[in-house]
DNA sequence: GTAGACTATATGCCATGGCATCCACATCGA
DNA sequence: TCGATGTGGATGCCATGGCATATAGTCTAC
């Protein structure tokens, strides 16, 4: 297996190579099924849960969550915009930004597309995980993200 | 935390955000160092990697590994012959496919570039998980992926 | 040996993200 | 209060991947 060694260190190019191809597979695999379903992919589902979560952030809140750049995340927004899923209210206490929010439609879809993933996720990783490796890697990978966030380590420049 | 919870079972979902942040964070970092010091990025690299590791391997063969479309791979290959970093070379026992090579240079450019994203990758996971951890979710995400591997989850069409 | 099916990959169009740049607005200091 | 500086986000150009399609080469059945 690429990431584990016989000896007392792990591989870290290895499992970084595990990681990312994991990543891949599995984000494609919930893109087919969101896509023939609801008509929407991974990220867009991501980002309609987050507005969702969090009604009333700022471009840059989204940007933050998913590392990707402010350009990239106001360029998401559009698009979300012109689906009808969600909508730019303007931002009384700063005029040069906007305050999020998703439409009626959007919270349907977002609701029924959680149903979606939720059971895809879990006949993904779940099938094929017990629980106490699940909960292992939960763990490590939950640390290793927060760390990277507060060191703000990968977050794009634009 | 996003991925653990305090009952017995994992928040896949959950799981699942974190694995997503983690890999475009540590991908953005790798993609900074290997750029400002190689003038490449991380997909690069890891190409030019599994070129050397495979010599004589087929575009598909590489779209198989890295579980992207045959077309993508095509394209990719265009970009490296067109640096100079690898070749196509006629496949004698199959005329509608070649076999791939690295170049002198890109041999050379891999090496050096290997250098720079281990020592990268040992900074940015290994300064944050210890080795328990960091072994339990590599065991984890190994199975993982051999799994998705294994039953062709998440392979893309083209 | 040849038509038809299959396969490997190349190509074109579209979607999305990075990065640079620009502009409107906000804030700070004299 | 006004000029300098900072900040939020929109926009343009480029790179890359998905997916559909095209094309050349291979294989199968007769």
């Amino acid at each position: 297996m690429a990431s584990t060694s016989s000896g007392g260190t792990v591989d870290l190019p290895g499992f970084f190579a595990d990681l990312v191809r994991c990543e891949t597979r599995l984000y494609n695999a919930l893109n087919d099924r969101l896509r023939e379903r609801h008509g929407i992919v991974t990220s867009q589902f991501e980002a309609l849960r987050y507005l969702r979560d969090h009604p009333g952030s700022r471009v840059a809140d989204l940007a933050a969550e998913f590392a990707i750049g402010i350009g990239a995340t106001s360029k998401t927004i559009d698009r979300l915009e012109k689906q009808g899923w969600a909508a730019r209210q303007p931002n009384p206490a700063d005029r040069r930004s906007s305050l999020l929010a998703l439409t009626d439609n959007g919270t349907q879809l977002v609701d029924a597309a959680e149903k979606t993933f939720t059971a895809k996720v879990a006949e993904l990783i779940g099938g094929t995980l017990d629980n106490s490796s699940a909960t292992a890697a939960a763990q490590a990978l939950s640390k290793l993200r927060s760390v990277l966030e507060r060191n703000q380590i990968g977050t794009p420049t634009g």
